[in-house]
DNA sequence: ATGACCGCTGGAAGCGGA
């Protein structure tokens, strides 16, 4: 099974670029970021047409999260992260799919750094944390995946002083990441090519794809169960290429169900 | 360090993104 993830910034505006990956790689799942559309917008139509069902949480102008799925009917299961009936932000979505549960995941951005959003980043990550122990406390065969806004560690960020008070790469934002980690899931990615660099983000600004300074953001957290079965996985950089891109690439993995 | 990109809303210029 082939899982993807793509922080499509827009889905509307970049449908042609996602129709034209999803016939030319067949990932069997897709989990997408940012779809930056209203729940109605969404262009279920157009993926049912090229054999993909979705379920996805929609938002007006920022947001969005969905899971696509090839040939089947993903079975939905949560459509916010639990512990907090006050956050209205589009940015969970779980299902299941052939035994598998699948998170497509956009963690908060953080900027600026310090401050409210920040505060609300970390917030978040706590709840996932404490969604996530009980998943994998469970037993669940699970992955989360998704863009985590989180640069890991320094190789997974082209080397540069400029960024050293962004949210992105915070010693409290990574230490979350590493206490996920810590419960027992595989970062995916990191796990098939254990060093160098790994992109799956390129700012829009000045030279930042041309000059290949990228960072890695977007992760696939697999379950003990699911990491057994981990066969292969990279990054799609050429659709960074293309006409019309979104800032991030599809990154991918492929299990041995 | 800086530069100044892209998409959103609203219909200009400022916010959010990362």
């Amino acid at each position: 099974m082939k899982i993807a993830t793509y922080n499509i910034n827009n889905i509307n505006k970049r449908l042609a670029n996602l129709l034209n990956w999803l016939e030319k790689e067949k990932p069997e799942v897709v989990c997408l970021q940012e779809l930056k559309t209203e729940q109605q917008g969404f262009p279920a139509n157009a993926l049912r047409s090229r054999g993909y069902e979705a379920v996805w949480v929609g938002e007006r102008s920022w947001n969005g999260v969905a899971i696509l799925v090839r040939e089947q009917m993903p079975i939905l299961t949560r459509s916010e992260l639990p512990g907090d009936d006050h956050d209205y932000q589009a940015r969970y979505v779980e299902a299941a799919v052939r035994g598998v549960l699948i998170a497509s995941i956009y963690l908060p951005n953080g900027n600026p750094q310090p401050g409210p959003k920040f505060n609300y980043k970390l917030a978040w990550f706590e709840r996932l944390i404490g969604h996530a122990n009980n998943l994998i406390k469970a037993g669940v065969p699970a992955a989360l995946v998704g863009d985590y806004n989180v640069v890991p560690t320094p190789q997974d960020i082209y080397p540069t002083r400029s960024l050293d008070k962004n949210a992105l790469v915070q010693p409290a934002s990574r230490e979350a990441f590493q206490r996920l980690l810590g419960q027992g899931w595989t970062d995916a990615l990191r796990k098939l090519h254990p060093s160098g660099p790994l992109w799956t983000f390129w700012d829009f600004k000045f030279d930042r794809w041309q000059a290949d300074k990228g960072m890695r953001l977007d992760h696939f957290l697999l379950s003990p169960q699911l990491t057994a079965l981990l066969v292969d996985g990279g990054v799609d950089r050429w659709m960074r290429g293309e006409q019309n891109a979104s800032d991030h690439a599809p990154a991918w993995i492929t299990l041995n169900l």
